[in-house]
DNA sequence: AATCATAGCAACCGCGTCTCT
DNA sequence: AAGAGACGCGGTTGCTATGAT
């Protein structure tokens, strides 16, 4: 492994290839460039002896640094947030994709935040299980957030409807949200429209298994935020499924206060173990 | 004040796709 | 039509800043 990297390093040497952070004359020149050409032959940076780059790595200098229009040194705001999760929800890690109808924000900018936030998820699930942790060990790559096709209502075209005919209405706390699928076009063709609120399950949502709730409200926006979605969800009261009560409880899907999910116990030790490898993007009809 | 853990970001790499000749 | 080079994308790595202990 070590050799590789050494060998590369100094094949890269006999090729008089830079690597590593830029400097702003490489910059200034790069910038030179795209403005008497456009942002294109990239390579020929190169071969014009401006710069010891590569096409490929100067393309991804302009393109995720140095073009005009990016929202540098700006958070993820909510509805950037809301939008990559229910994009990601609806096309996968399709970065580039899911950048487009984010205006300012690149491919790069989109996965890293992803990836934070998955390791943020990880890190609290783990948390919540660590009395047993060893038992379901698995990496960040399991826990993508589930699609939103997860949820059954969204797939109820009358009540998608409704939704787009009442657009991003406030709705008071407590009254159910149906989210609408995101239309796939690009901000550049059509404003997009940000993902609504989502603080409940509609009432004729079915009993959950275990561990699935849980799981679904990690991808709700700034569930992590503010006292471990506490925020997002209230004392949002959620049906919960006769086999997830405690033993002696009601057989009815009786309220559970959010309160007593975020107890000790909750998650389950066994949440991973209950989770089905999500299908991939092309699988979804 | 020093050390460690974590988050956030920038950049690289491999590979697939596109475009040009 | 086929091959080569350019381009674009997603995954990964490494560095730095920041916060916690």
């Amino acid at each position: 492994m070590m050799e590789g990297k050494r060998r590369m390093a100094h094949d890269d040497e006999l090729r008089d290839i830079k690597k590593g952070p830029w400097k702003v004359e490489e910059d200034e020149v790069l910038i030179n460039h795209v403005k008497k050409y456009g942002p294109r032959d990239w390579s020929s940076i190169r071969s014009k002896g401006l710069l010891r780059r590569t096409g490929k790595s100067c393309r991804l200098r302009w393109v995720n640094k140095l073009r005009p229009d990016l929202k540098t040194g700006m958070k993820f705001s909510a509805d950037e947030e809301r939008t990559v999760i229910d994009l990601q929800a609806q096309f996968g890690n399709k970065w580039a994709k899911i950048a487009t109808y984010l205006q300012g924000r690149t491919d790069n900018d989109v996965k890293n935040f992803w990836s934070s936030r998955q390791k943020r998820l990880a890190r609290i699930l783990h948390t919540s299980t660590a009395p047993s942790s060893s038992k379901s060990h698995k990496t960040t790559k399991h826990l993508q957030t589930p699609p939103f096709d997860f949820i059954p209502s969204l797939k109820a075209t009358k009540l998608e409807e409704e939704f787009a005919a009442s657009s991003m209405e406030t709705v008071p706390f407590g009254e159910v949200v149906y989210p609408s699928p995101i239309s796939a076009v690009p901000v550049e063709q059509q404003p997009y429209v940000a993902f609504p609120q989502f603080p409940m399950l509609p009432p004729d949502y079915p009993p959950l298994l275990e561990g699935q709730d849980f799981i679904g409200r990690l991808g709700a926006p700034n569930f992590l935020d503010d006292e471990l979605g506490h925020s997002a969800l209230g004392t949002a009261q959620v049906p919960i499924a006769p086999s997830f009560q405690a033993s002696g409880t009601s057989e009815s899907h009786d309220a559970v206060d959010i309160d007593s999910l975020m107890d000790d116990d909750f998650p389950p030790i066994d949440l991973f173990d209950q989770i089905e490898p999500l299908p991939s993007p092309s699988h979804w009809s």
